[in-house]
DNA sequence: AGCCTTTGACCAGCG
DNA sequence: TCGCTGGTCAAAGGC
């Protein structure tokens, strides 16, 4: 399974099937998975899978820098990526606070901080840059331009709304299976990172006034997809280097199931959905349920996200919901439409049985879809 | 109390 | 048939 590797259709871009190619490392680096430039991901791995003491002391230089902490809308940002850090790594106990606080401007993309501008940032990837400095000035340096970002998406939004939400990780993400027409197998590849949840929810917060609300995802939720999910299994997969688990729809008599293959930091790796939803995502959030219209979306999920996700200019906040976005964000950005993955490359890797796909004209058993990024 | 995660055991398919 | 592997079950414990 995980070693068929559905990628080759994607001549283009690098093999970014991270099941297979990803080294076991932090999630920031598969938003540069395509990049191909080691040098910051190198750093940054570096950083944690080696130096977390040494690393929270630069963090402490790195914090006192006036741009680290220039807005509270960075704060804010920190906190709630650090909220998902504690939530989704498996380090959280070990780790320090401060640490993983200050670990999010520095291995998350921010809101609004497109992928290619990250690495095409002169401090990011310079001949000089990271390699040339120390860790410390990186971190300041990277820090500075998650912050830079964000605040630069405020007055983006549009665009924020399009780049920021997608970041190559997070795009792809998890889009169950229902998408266009229900696949029923997707296998939505490429790091995966929860922390997206958090970083929408950041920037939500960044552009909205609202309260930070901490997710209220278990840790090892896969991905808020908008369907309730129950881990039932865990196993290590050969083949693979992270252990893959097993995710059952909750919903009565769904058949749904995914397997989500994590990495140790807790980013996503791999997803793949099999079976299709019998019923309409679960309306989480009270709040979206009784406007659930606003965009007439809650109640259309049944051919689920038949608009969503996979490219439809048309996607509202149903498609931000599949994205995994809370849905008090949803709310929130209920306005604002969102741009699909579109800048994603996804791969149907599938069987054949993509041919039916448009519509209803049925499941396809055995679809799978490939979102590199 | 109910739901969830964890985790070892069990089962089925395959070579 | 045996061993390996992936997938699932279900008890235990936590929230």
């Amino acid at each position: 399974m995980s070693t068929a590797n559905p990628s080759d259709t994607d001549t283009a871009s690098p093999p970014s099937r991270p099941t297979i190619t990803l080294p076991p490392r932090p999630s920031v680096e598969a938003f540069f998975a395509g990049a191909a430039s080691p040098g910051p991901m190198t750093l940054v791995s570096s950083f944690f899978a080696t130096e977390s003491a040494t690393f929270s002391q630069l963090l402490a230089g790195a914090m006192a820098s006036p741009l680290a902490y220039s807005s509270a809308a960075a704060e804010n940002y920190f906190v709630k990526e650090d909220d998902v850090v504690n939530r989704n790594s498996g380090f959280k106990q070990s780790r320090p606070m401060n640490l993983i606080v200050a670990r999010s401007p520095v291995f998350t993309i921010p809101p609004g901080l497109s992928p290619s501008g990250f690495l095409n940032s002169p401090g990011f990837f310079s001949p000089q840059s990271p390699f040339g400095m120390s860790h410390q000035q990186a971190l300041a340096q990277v820090t500075a331009q998650a912050v830079l970002a964000q605040s630069h998406n405020m007055h983006m939004q549009p665009e924020y709304q399009l780049v920021s939400l997608e970041p190559p990780t997070e795009r792809l993400i998890e889009q169950p299976s229902f998408t266009r027409n229900e696949a029923s197998e997707q296998q939505v590849a490429a790091p995966v990172s929860e922390s997206r949840n958090a970083q929408m929810e950041t920037s939500e917060v960044t552009h909205s006034d609202k309260k930070y609300q901490p997710p209220s995802l278990p840790i090892d939720k896969p991905a808020d997809d908008g369907y309730n999910w129950r881990k039932y299994g865990q196993k290590q997969v050969k083949g693979s280097e992270y252990p893959r688990s097993y995710y059952k729809c909750t919903h009565l008599n769904c058949p749904v199931k995914k397997k989500v293959e994590r990495a140790p930091d807790g980013h996503i790796t791999e997803i793949i959905y099999k079976g299709q939803h019998n019923h309409e995502k679960p309306q989480v959030n009270r709040r979206v349920k009784e406007n659930s219209d606003v965009n007439g979306n809650a109640n259309v999920q049944t051919n689920s996200n038949s608009q969503g996700w996979f490219g439809n200019s048309n996607k509202t906040s149903e498609s931000i919901r599949d994205c995994s976005v809370p849905e008090s964000d949803l709310i929130s950005n209920q306005g604002a439409s969102r741009p699909l993955p579109g800048s994603s490359e996804i791969v149907e890797v599938d069987d054949a049985d993509n041919k039916e796909e448009g519509g209803d004209s049925g499941p396809n058993p055995k679809r799978r879809q490939v979102f590199l990024c």
